[in-house]
RNA sequence: GUGCCCAUAGCUCAGUGGACAGAGCAUUGGAUUGCGGAUCCAAGGGUCGGAGGUUCAAAUCCUCUUGGGCACGCCA
């Protein structure tokens, strides 16, 4: 084996270890023996030119031009006659500006190949150990229903906590479900007005939302509902054991049903503490707040003025509490609950004063940590001819998208693979799993527009090409084992993989950093993108190369490309919450 | 009114200061008498919203501007 010294080694620009093969260290490296530290580290300069032709990788000579006085397009010259090819490095050229720099494309190959087949990723498990981060996502509100304007949360954050895992994290998944509040007064009021035991049993989610519905269609003629709703939720709060009754009962059947959802979608939570965790915690979070001296009255109202923002309201006119000081009682229990590293909240872009303003409030609190808190905002999910109001009733349930999702993904495999087993599970994993890459492949922050045909997609860049791909390598290397009888692909051999197979060994080197990437902008679309590329460049190879031939060797080389791809594509998928299966 | 976000191909989107801006969808044309055609290959398609500026170099950074979205002390 290549001793390049490079392989399997730590990173000393980020102290990260890894499994990769860090070809810019080594070129860097290479590069500073040739021209002595007064250059500086080359290292960030390094780049993947934007064509074949350019090389493998390049180093523009601009900033040297600044430093030497001298004609950077000399100065690529000079470099590329003055450094000596040797490990990875195949040859030096210059192009105009450029030093290009060419890579011995099958040596890089088979020592990216061979580690990504020995590790386990155990080495990115470093990354966060003794870290614990704390996530807060999907928190639906209980009184409403379970639209498709929840799933991005719940996406985004079950997401972000199986890539903080994988990292080596400790994680704590926090559902803050909206458990409390005047909607709930209203709903007690209306369902002992119109409640139908047997309804509730039935469909408890839909029709607490129908009960929502008609509540406020009936209240527009009779005010008087309103008031009595106000009522309810007084009689809630002072501890009125039928409002309690009523409440509790609500609110366990609502959290079964949504446990049902987040089992389809794959998505787990370690506590669903709700806003009505923190009601007993909230006279002691306003006198902590008070006592920090940062507060003042106006209005009546108990408020922490900002800098170059509205002031934070802790305690209204009434004496009652606000969003806000639940949240400031929450993150304090957590704190001291968990002893977070780092805090995540994937709540909507809508809400990013109300973090401004909760974290500035933390931070003027005393409170250090306060930086370690992240607002991960995310697009709306937004309707196409109306905006979707949960009042009037035109709402999208998600279920209902997973459901359509599911028969569509079943029609397709009877058309194309009707001998398949496990129909029924594999129909629901690509449909949910073509809902959910839908969610994650763009960046967070974008506005998604609701469109059934986007979202039932199959084609393209989808999870359902990813699968595909999976359960295709999948079923090859089955093939391979029983034509060779052997128990797994482990044998390699010095032949070519060809051009194909070098694009791919390159992307599947990069997996690593991928995920640090996705990790440190939470952005799962990061890693989504990622395994595009891998499956793409997979069927590139897959297309141009027969991987059985009768060649044993051959073909077990190339079955370890195969099976490399399927080792990135299923863990990759599993940082989604999208399930790798082996047929479709 | 103030603040934040977005604007790149017909559509949906990548693009972390570097060479001629890239994908998917859609359109058109190809590929298999052997590993799964839910695949692969190719073609056409661009004033990177606009104007200044910084820089050797700007889709990328700064200022202004246009269009769209969101938020702005007693909801969450």
């Amino acid at each position: 084996m290549l001793s390049c010294g490079i392989c399997c080694s730590s990173n000393p620009d980020t102290g990260e270890r890894g499994m990769a093969i860090d070809v810019k260290r080594f070129l860097a490296q290479k590069l500073l023996e040739t021209v002595g530290e007064d250059a500086g580290d080359p290292y960030g300069l390094i780049e993947r030119p934007p064509k074949e032709e350019f090389g493998d990788y390049a180093i523009p000579c601009f900033g040297f031009a600044k430093k030497f006085k001298k004609d950077p397009k000399l100065i690529a010259s000079d470099l590329a006659s003055q450094i000596t090819p040797g490990g990875l490095l195949a040859k030096a050229e210059s192009l105009g500006p450029y030093l290009n720099l060419y890579i011995d494309r099958k040596v890089f190959t088979k020592e990216a190949i061979l580690a990504l087949r020995r590790t386990g990723f155990e080495e990115i498990r470093a990354d966060g150990e003794g870290k614990t981060v704390v996530i807060d996502y999907s928190s639906p509100n209980i009184a409403k229903p379970f639209g498709i304007g929840h799933l991005r949360s719940t996406v985004i954050g079950g997401s972000l906590k199986r890539i903080f895992s994988f990292c080596g994290f400790k994680t704590v998944g926090i559902n803050h479900i909206g458990d409390w509040g005047t909607q709930f007064g209203k709903l007690i009021s209306a369902y002992r007005r119109w409640g139908d035991e047997r309804a509730l049993e039935h469909d408890p989610i839909r029709y607490l939302y129908d009960l929502y519905v008609r509540f406020h269609a009936e209240a527009e003629k009779t005010p008087q509902f309103e008031q009595e709703g106000r009522e309810w939720f007084n009689r809630l709060e002072k501890g009125d054991e039928e409002a309690r009754e009523l409440w509790r009962r609500f609110r366990s059947l609502s959290i079964e049903e949504f446990k049902r959802i987040y089992e389809r979608l794959d998505v787990s939570f370690d506590y669903y503490t709700g806003e009505s965790f923190y009601e007993d915690l909230l006279d002691e979070t306003v006198k902590a707040v008070k006592a920090s001296g940062i507060t003042q009255m106006s209005e009546g109202a108990l408020v922490v003025p900002l800098p170059d923002m509205p002031p934070a309201l802790i305690r209204k006119q009434d004496g009652s509490t606000l969003y806000l000081t639940r949240d400031i009682a929450a993150v304090l229990y957590r704190k001291k609950e968990y002893d977070f590293d780092v805090a995540l909240y994937v709540v909507g872009s809508p809400q990013a004063l109300h973090f401004k303003q909760l974290f500035t409030v933390l931070a003027r609190m005393g409170k250090g940590w306060a930086e370690r808190c992240h607002h991960v905002p995310f697009g709306q999910i937004r309707f196409a001819d109306e905006a979707m109001s949960t009042r009037k009733g035109n709402i999208v349930f998600l279920e209902e998208v997973l459901d359509r999702a599911a028969s569509l993904a079943r029609g397709i495999i009877e058309e194309k693979n009707p001998g398949v087993r496990n129909k029924v599970e594999t129909a629901e994993a690509i449909g949910v799993g073509a809902v959910i890459f839908n969610d994650l492949k763009n960046s967070r922050i974008k506005d998604i527009a609701f469109d059934w045909d986007e979202m039932l997609n199959f084609n393209g860049e989808t999870g359902v090409y990813l699968q595909y791909t999976h359960a295709r390598i999948k079923s090859l290397l089955l093939k391979l084992e029983k034509r060779y009888k052997i128990p797994g692909i482990e044998a390699v051999s010095d032949i070519s993989f060809g051009e194909e197979g070098y694009e791919v060994a390159r992307l599947l080197n990069e997996f690593e950093a991928q995920v640090r990437r996705a990790r440190s902008e939470f952005e799962p679309s990061v890693i989504a993108r990622y395994l595009l590329e891998v499956a793409k460049a997979f069927n590139g190879f897959y297309n141009a190369h027969r991987v059985i031939t009768g060649d044993r060797d051959e073909s077990l080389s190339r079955g370890l490309v195969a099976d490399c791809c399927r080792k990135v594509l299923s863990q990759g998928l599993e940082l989604l919450c999208i399930r790798a299966i082996e047929e479709m």
